[in-house]
Formats: C-alpha cells, structure tokens, sequence
DNA sequence: ATATTAAAGGATATTTTTGTCCTTATTATA
DNA sequence: TATAATAAGGACAAAAATATCCTTTAATAT
C-alpha cells in the first residue's frame, strides 16, 4: 500500500510530533534509531517534507526536525502525497489510460468504493491526533520507545 | 496499489477468460497486444500464473493460454497473490513487526476496515464474471478492443 | 519422422527504489 | 569571530522491479 519511504515518513513524522508535544526539536539522527530506519534514507525523506511544508527544520545547535501550529491542519493523505505520489487515489488501477467514468475498466466502480476508504483513514485524524494516540498509549509506534 | 506486473497479469487473464469464453486459445504475443503491455515481460507473468495454477497453457501449434472449468473458481485476490504476495492483505502497513492487536500502530484499526473492503472487491467475483462484464460491453479492457 | 509453432527457462539489460557517503550551507553559542 | 552542530544537497552504490533476448522443451500437423 505505501512504499518504503512513505512507511518511514509516516514513523518519523509521527515521531517528530510526538517529540514537538512536548517542545523538543529533534535530528535525524535521533529520528532514524527510535523508528527503526535508515538514517541517511530517512533524511533524505525529511527533507522533501520539509520542501513540502509538511514538518519544518532548523540547522545548527539546537537545530533539528519540528512541527508547529502551522503544521496542525496536515493530515497523512499529505504525507502519502508529498511521498508516494496520487496514485493511491487517482488513475486506472489498470493502469489503462482510456479508464473513464463512461469507459470503465473492470474494477473501476469498486476501485472507487475502497479509494472512499483510504481517503477517509488518511483524512479523518491529523497527523498531530496521531501523534497524541502514540503518546497516550492508545497505539505503538516502533519497538516500544 | 498494484505493481506493473499485477496490472498487466490482471489485464491479461481477464482477456484470456474473454477468448477461453469463445474457445480460443491464445498465444502470449496476441494478448500483450490487446492489453498493451510488454511481450516478454507478460510472458514472464503468464508463465507464473500457470505455475500457480490461476491459467492452463499448451504448446506448440494451437497452443497458447486458456482458462477452464478447473479455473472458475479463481478470483482477483488469487491472482494478487500470486504475482504481489500478500502484502495487501497482511503485515503491518507502517512496516512495525512488533504490530499486532494487543500492540497497534497508528494504523492497525483503520487498515484493517480498508482491508476488509479490499478483499471485497478482489472476491466478490470471479475472475471468469469480471470477463463476461467485459464481452457484455459493462466495462472496457484496454483500448477498445 | 520432421518441421513448425508456441510456451518454458535462463541469462542479461534497464529503470526505479532504496540506501550510503561526503561536502556545503546555516545557525547557535562560546 | 571561531567553532561546533545540524540540515541540505549532490554523487554514488546496491537491490528490486521492469523489460528483453536467446535457447530449450513440448506439442501439433504435415
């Protein structure tokens, strides 16, 4: 369903909130060992988040990945999005260009009816509400941090 | 949510089942061109839907692939299966291995409605159905073939 | 029997995804 | 102002997915 990046940009983001809960800013580094995946991928994967204003950076001392105010209304459909591309939402799941509401492949209509499904799983909380579930115990995210 | 090779296997066992309909045998250079795909590469993935028993094939002369009584109750997610695995359907979809019902990701519940629906539409007919819909003019494959 | 046809299988090439490493730019603080 | 810390950026490496090509095997028709 999501690659590799995305599952790793969906962690760390969730991470980073999280930590921003509670005023911390943090680096790559840190986020990388607490959500189990590769440090530099990761960091690579931050930065085209932080290039689509879904987290936000601060170089230097001090410095690291953080989200804000300005960060709330983000939910993981953007995520998905800044990542993995529309394609979980949009296109012939074919992949058959000429796939129409009036020139339906085979799976069109059904396709619709499960894309209503993710769309709402990936819209309903805000990637912060995610967040406060990993931090309430509500959830778990990696191996028990 | 399909890689190539599934789309192009979906493709093409649905029009096999629209030939088979007509009691035609079909080679793997016809199909890959009535369902646009690669030749050599739908070859490939023809040759492990036999193996896995989702369509017959016969050599030589009047050869080809063809799908029977023995195939009719075979279904999209048989097919998904065979050439993705079961990743659509199981495993943590953040990649967590320590997920589990008493230890759920962010996601765990959600994904697991999501799921539900997708293996609804993968089941709920058959891959023989989804053909019929096809020759009946209810939905399209490819280009207006 | 032999020739022909088509799938099966194996080796190889290309592209994309995943992953690493090193240098540069920016910021905080001593 | 110099130093240290951290993200950003670019080049590179490895693995997986996608795609091609050539040889072998099996079946049919002549």
């Amino acid at each position: 369903m999501f690659s590799k990046a995305c599952q790793y940009g969906i962690r760390s983001v969730i991470y980073i909130w999280k930590q921003s809960l509670n005023n911390n800013k943090v680096g790559a580094k840190e986020i990388a060992e607490h959500v189990d995946a590769p440090e530099p991928f990761t960091a690579k994967i931050l930065q085209e988040l932080v290039r689509k204003k879904v987290i936000g950076s601060m170089k230097g001392p001090t410095g690291g990945f953080y989200v804000d105010k300005a960060h709330e209304k983000f939910t993981l459909k953007d995520l998905v999005v800044a990542i993995d591309g529309p394609g979980l939402f949009e296109g012939c799941s074919l992949g058959l260009n000429q796939c129409s509401e009036t020139n339906p492949c085979p799976l069109h209509t059904e396709v619709k009816v499960v894309r209503t499904h993710i769309l709402h799983m990936l819209t309903a909380k805000s990637l912060k509400q995610l967040a406060e579930e990993v931090e309430s115990g509500e959830t778990v995210l990696a191996r028990f941090i």
